[in-house]
DNA sequence: CACATATACAACTACGTTATGGTACAGTGG
DNA sequence: CCACTGTACCATAACGTAGTTGTATATGTG
């Protein structure tokens, strides 16, 4: 895929806007666990350990950006991914921190110090 | 590359850390402007539009991120990329976005409304 | 009654602006 | 050649404001 160049200021905005919703790691440690499959949002507060109106609104952000869908069966709410693309943008940012590492240890370890 | 799983706190933090640096419109301007090559400061707060000291803090926020590098030359100080995976990640959002516009044309146009 | 969501509120964080400090270059006069 | 001054460029600190998080309370639903 080939970006536009320069960046139209509205698709700057929906990218800063998508990674905004991605920047909590509350929500990074929802879509972790929601990798396995569906779970309703009890589940997911015991998972997280936080309180169920916490887990309940970072649900309804990661749903409003359309990475999360919703699945009402009875009294329980569940929650799935459907954007795909997600779980691969983590990996890809773990790809850059980890090559990151690499460099750093790179110059502390490669050349002789002092 | 596998994502380890469950992800380990410490892990979650640094995957939130560094999506929450892309968060922001002005960096992603800065690094769509970057594209292109390195430059100095005061180009790139001309081609912002806004004042020398925000992009200045901009700028730090990304290099200490480990995505831009400093170059000093005389009485100027020249930022160019250095990890390549950012556009990636931009470019990988897009086609997010994208996908996440074709599903909802197709609910609305596909199946008659009404 | 149990479950989920919506609203309201206090605490915190981050952005942008203004003001200040530090460094490098150019010009001038001795 | 050296000291002094003025200017340009970048970084940092401080301040006010806006947005966000987590919790508590209230509302709606099976």
């Amino acid at each position: 895929m080939e970006l536009p160049h320069p960046l139209p200021d509205d698709l700057v905005e929906l990218i800063a806007r998508r990674f905004r919703v991605l920047a909590e790691p509350s929500r990074i440690g929802l879509l972790d666990v929601l990798r396995d499959g569906e779970l309703s949002v009890n589940d997911l507060a015991a998972d997280l350990g936080t309180g169920q109106q916490n887990v309940s609104k970072h649900l309804s952000v990661l749903a409003d950006a359309g990475i999360l869908a919703r699945r009402k069966d009875g009294n329980h709410v569940y929650y799935r991914i459907v954007d795909d693309g997600v779980l691969g943008l983590c990996e890809q940012v773990c790809g850059s921190l980890e090559q990151q590492l690499r460099t750093l240890a790179r110059v502390v370890i490669g050349s002789g110090s002092v």
